[in-house]
DNA sequence: CGTATTTTTATCGTTTTTTTTCGTTTTATC
DNA sequence: GATAAAACGAAAAAAAACGATAAAAATACG
C-alpha cells in the first residue's frame, strides 16, 4: 500500500542516501515499528535496501546483486577455476572475458608464468596485477558499475587488435540445444569478437546456467573448443559436444 | 551483512584512500572491536584491503613504493584536488590522467554530478567507480604494476577517439624554464595526445615537483591552460605564465 | 451514529549487533 | 635481538534491532 509517509520516505532518502529507522521514527513521529513496515514494503518493491538499522537507496554505493552473484556456487566456481587452469600452459597468451566464474580462473592463474593476458574485466585486471610475471592489457571501454565489465564498441574494437592463444569466456546462461546466453547486447558484441580473435576458446560455466535463460545468444558451444563445468551437462549435449568437436572437461573427472 | 556504517566506511575510503582502525572507531562512535569486524568483512567482500591498523581501498595495484608516494605530501595533494574540483563544473567530461595528484583530483570529485570521465588510470577508474553519477571509460593499454597507469600506443589510440572539455594531468617533475617533465616515454606519449584532444589542460601539482627533474619533456606550461599548485612558482616563473595567459591557483589564495 | 476496515502502536520472544574481556600476534624502539 | 606498546582475534555478555501478534486508534462508509 502506498502511503504519503512512504513517498517522503522515498524522497528523504534520495537526498540523504540512507537513514536510521530510529531518525525515520522521530522525523515523522511514529512508532519503530511503523518504519519498519513501511521499510519492509518499500524493499518488497524494490525501492530500498534494508540494513540492520536502517535503509539505503537501492543502486547506490554497494552492488548487492554483483556480490550475491559472486558467493553463488562460489566453492564450484573455484573447482571450475582451478580445473581450467590446469589447461593453461605458461608462456600463452589469453583473453579473459567479463563474469564472476571467468574471475575465479583468473585468481587460479597467479602461479602460472609468463602469461599475456587481455581483458575487459576490470575485476581480473586487479586480481592478475598480483601476478608480476603476467603482463596485463586492459581492454577500453565503459566501465558498467554492477559488474567491473568494461563494454561497448571501445572495448570490441581494442579486442579486434590482437588474437590470442586461448580465450576463456562465460555466459549468463545455458541452453539444453547447446547455445551460450547473455542479458546485455553490448557484451555480447565483445564476447563475439573475443571468439573470432582467439585460437582456442574456452567455456568456463557452472552447471546452475542451465536453469537459468537470457535473451541474448552468443553462440553455440559448437563455436568454442573446450567446455569447463562442475556437474555433467543435460539431455543429450554431452552426446552433441562429442559430434561438435567440443571437449568437455568436468570437475573431478579426469581422463 | 550490510549496515549503514560498512557503506559509510567504504565511502569514506573511497575519499580518503585509506583509513585507520582508531580514526574509524572514533568517527562512528564505536569501538575499535566494531570497527575491525567491519574491515575484515569487507575485507571478505573484497572491498578493502586489511593492513595492520587500518585499511585501504582495494582493487588497486598494491606497491610499496607508489604507496611511499601516494602518501608523500599527501595533505597537499589533497588541498590541490579539492582546488582542481572547485574548477570543475557538472555536466563537463573529462580526462584524468595517471599520477599520485590527479588521483586526489578524483577524490575530491566524488560529489560532482553527471561527469563524463576518461581515464587512463586504473585506480582512478576504483576511486570514481563509487560516483554514480558519473560515466567512467577506461582506456586501453598495458598495465603498469607500479602506479596502476595504462600505457602504450593502445591508450595513445583509444585517446585519439575523444575530445573533452577539461584534461586533468600531471608531471613527474618540472624545471624553471617552464617544462613538464616525466620519466616514462611511453606514458608521455599519452599525456601529449590528451593535451591534443582536450579544450582546456588543468596541470595539477605540487610544488616540490621543482625539486626533481626527469628526462621526458612533455610540453611547455605554456601549452596548458590553467596550472593548481600548493605554493608560488619558483624564478620569474609566475610572471612567464601571465604572458603566456596560464593562469595559476594556489592552494589557499582566492581572487 | 455505528460498524467494518485499515493503520498504528504496544508487547514479547528471537535474532543480530556491539561491547567487554581475555590471551596472542604483530610492530616499533631501543 | 630483546622488550614494550599497540593491534589483533576469539568468545561470552550486554544491548540494540528485529518480526510477529494482538490491542488500540484512526479512517471509511452505509
Amino acid at each position: 500500500m502506498a502511503t504519503l509517509r512512504k513517498n517522503d520516505i522515498l524522497t528523504l532518502l534520495r537526498a540523504e542516501g540512507k537513514a536510521t529507522v530510529d531518525f525515520l521514527a522521530d522525523h515523522f513521529g511514529v512508532t519503530v515499528q511503523t518504519v519498519r513496515r513501511d521499510l519492509t514494503e518499500l524493499e518488497q518493491e524494490g525501492h530500498v535496501s534494508r540494513v540492520h538499522g536502517g535503509a539505503t537507496l537501492r543502486g547506490g554505493v554497494t552492488n548487492i546483486q554483483y556480490d550475491h552473484r559472486r558467493e553463488l556456487h562460489a566453492a564450484e566456481k573455484e573447482q571450475i577455476g582451478r580445473l581450467v587452469a590446469a589447461y593453461i600452459p605458461s608462456n600463452t597468451s589469453l583473453f579473459i572475458n567479463i563474469g564472476t566464474t571467468t574471475e575465479a580462473v583468473a585468481r587460479a592463474l597467479l602461479d602460472h608464468e609468463n602469461l599475456t593476458v587481455v581483458t575487459n574485466n576490470m575485476n581480473v585486471a586487479n586480481i592478475l596485477a598480483g601476478n608480476s610475471n603476467c603482463e596485463v592489457i586492459v581492454s577500453g571501454g565503459t566501465l558498467r558499475r554492477t559488474d567491473g565489465g568494461l563494454v561497448g564498441d571501445l572495448a570490441t574494437q581494442m579486442i579486434e587488435q590482437f588474437k590470442v592463444d586461448i580465450a576463456i569466456i562465460g555466459a549468463s546462461a545455458l541452453d539444453e540445444d547447446g547455445d551460450m546466453l547473455d542479458f546485455d547486447l553490448r557484451e555480447v558484441g565483445v564476447s563475439r569478437s573475443i571468439i573470432r580473435h582467439a585460437r582456442r576458446v574456452f567455456l568456463a560455466t557452472d552447471g546452475s546456467k542451465f536453469e537459468r535463460t537470457a535473451p541474448v545468444r552468443i553462440a553455440s558451444l559448437a563455436d568454442v573448443d573446450a567446455v569447463f563445468i562442475d556437474q555433467p551437462m543435460p539431455g543429450d549435449l554431452a552426446q552433441r559436444c562429442l559430434e561438435w568437436g567440443t571437449s568437455v572437461h568436468i570437475v573431478g573427472q579426469h581422463y
